[in-house]
DNA sequence: CAGTATCCTTGCGGATACTG
DNA sequence: CAGTATCCGCAAGGATACTG
């Protein structure tokens, strides 16, 4: 599929899309911006079924209260599932759905891009700050 | 390539990462996930060069400012280019770069992927939220 | 251990008015 | 026309303490 043809069946798409699957999609993407759900959805990838401690322990920096408020969301969002073995000493698995690890599938050859590109967007990054501190001395 | 493969590779490129290459992975998904980054990415691909009030035009809702950050923000990112003709009654055209050429044609596959799967985002919600509400009366 | 409950700071996104 | 300058509300994200 090259550029043309990918921009036209996206045209095509987004013009038939509802209000509400704009919408969906807005939502997807901007959950997908947030801090923390992405490294959950890739650590879940890797790791298999994990106990929310053993998330965060290999999520550096996250705190308990967006680790389960993120949990929460992508579990909403139908990408994670919840599994509460109802003990006495609380114990819950969390474990990517069919829907999340298709997700993840899509997602990694997007991080991998990024990556490769990230030279390109440093420079783009310094070439535009210089011009900024040229034209505001 | 297989998801095994693929969470494979992905596990590689991480743990490669410095942390300055994983502040810009998360810095552009977030950017990704703003409100109106993603949206005039399209336009322009559909569009071409376009100047700031016909981008205004085709993306209903967007106020000046906004429209105004956001490019500035995607220009930053050297995703988009700004033609500035220096005249006395302004005009300022704006265009994707190759890299942000590069980029719409990776989140093209996703957005429709999303679409394709909204029926699936939907019914979760949907359960999700139910059961909610039956634990919580 | 897996959460809630508070409180706080920050920045996004929007509305409106003004300028070269 | 293509911006800047202000002011504002709100939600994200974080720090800390507490609970079943």
């Amino acid at each position: 599929m090259d550029m043309d043809e990918m921009i036209e069946r996206s045209q095509a798409v987004c013009d038939a899309l509802s209000d509400d699957d704009d919408g969906l999609k807005r939502e997807v993407l901007t959950h997908a911006g947030n801090r923390w759900s992405l490294g959950i959805v890739h650590t879940l990838g890797v790791g298999g079924r994990l106990r929310h401690a053993a998330i965060a322990r290999r999520m550096e920096g996250v705190t308990q209260r967006m680790l389960t408020r993120s949990l929460r969301q992508l579990e909403r969002d139908g990408l994670v599932l919840r599994h509460d073995y109802v003990e006495k000493s609380p114990r819950v698995e969390y474990e990517l759905s069919d829907l999340g690890k298709r997700l993840l599938a899509q997602m990694i050859p997007l991080w991998l891009w990024v990556v490769d590109n990230a030279d390109q967007f440093r420079q783009a990054r310094m070439a535009f700050d210089n011009a900024q501190d040229n034209a505001r001395p």
